[in-house]
DNA sequence: CATTTTATTGCAAATAATTTGCAATAAGTA
DNA sequence: TACTTATTGCAAATTATTTGCAATAAAATG
């Protein structure tokens, strides 16, 4: 599990400043069980009277993505959105009316499909994106 | 199975015309076989020397999904792509190196996850999307 | 603690994909 | 053939994201 502090650590290991906006970033972040994009990083900074640039959250992302501690999250809107790592491996159910964001354990139904996947088609699974959309309970309603 | 006269007819039903552009992108899309962008779709009417505009282009895209024609794609690099909707249900198998996409067939597997889903969490599944990214047995090599 | 190094920031500007406004055009109809 | 209006094309606006670069501020060093 990952806290503020080993986050920091690991990127004080590879160089990395601890900045105001990184502190920021991170805080926030370890705070979030459902996907986010940069804008809504900001935003939420934003209202916390925390200023700093756009681009500074979607470098820090981008950083922190490729750090390991954030995972992308892709939904059908062309918006990039990242989720903590360090959250259970799962998948999403996105309702396509309110927009909320359910997860859903599986990992066992995958498994067997994605060895069936490298046997069968040569294809060395590295990691795979699952998203069901429809009507949440609330908006079947 | 759809063919361009189908599809022809059934858009005239809905009072939608014959155009030239539409033509060209309807015949265009039903050789496709693989997800398509709408740039994609316009570079190769513009190599087939059919000059449309880009506008046009998604326009129509966007009028062959909204009558069914047509389903959305999208992969983790935020471009909107498209699939003939005639084509069996399966999913995508995406070379992150070469991003050639090859494509897997499960049906089974998934309609089983999804009476769960909707048994489980009341959610009503209107549809999914499932990527698999990897390296293809060329680029593992 | 002052100084130096350089990772990081912020702002402006560039990209890239997509969408919108609108007048000109052309498909289908009377 | 004339008319109605769906459709087109072009310019411009939007949206999300990226890049260049000089200014700033962490961390290291003396």
């Amino acid at each position: 599990m990952n806290t503020e502090a080993s986050i920091i650590t690991a990127l004080k290991q590879k160089g990395h400043r601890l900045t105001q906006a990184r502190r920021a970033v991170i805080g926030f972040i370890l705070t979030q069980v459902k996907p986010f994009s940069a804008l809504d990083v900001h935003n939420a900074l934003s209202k916390k009277g925390v200023k700093t640039d756009k681009v500074t959250v979607y470098r820090e992302l981008a950083l922190l993505a490729s750090e390991g501690f954030l995972h992308d999250v892709q939904f059908d809107d062309g918006v990039k959105r990242y989720e903590l790592a360090a959250l259970d491996h799962h998948h999403h159910l996105v309702c396509i009316k309110c927009k909320k964001i359910d997860d859903i354990h599986m990992e066992h139904d995958l498994d067997t499909i994605e060895k069936t996947i490298r046997k069968q088609k040569k294809f060395d699974v590295l990691r795979h994106s699952l998203e069901f959309y429809g009507l949440c309970a609330r908006c079947t309603r």
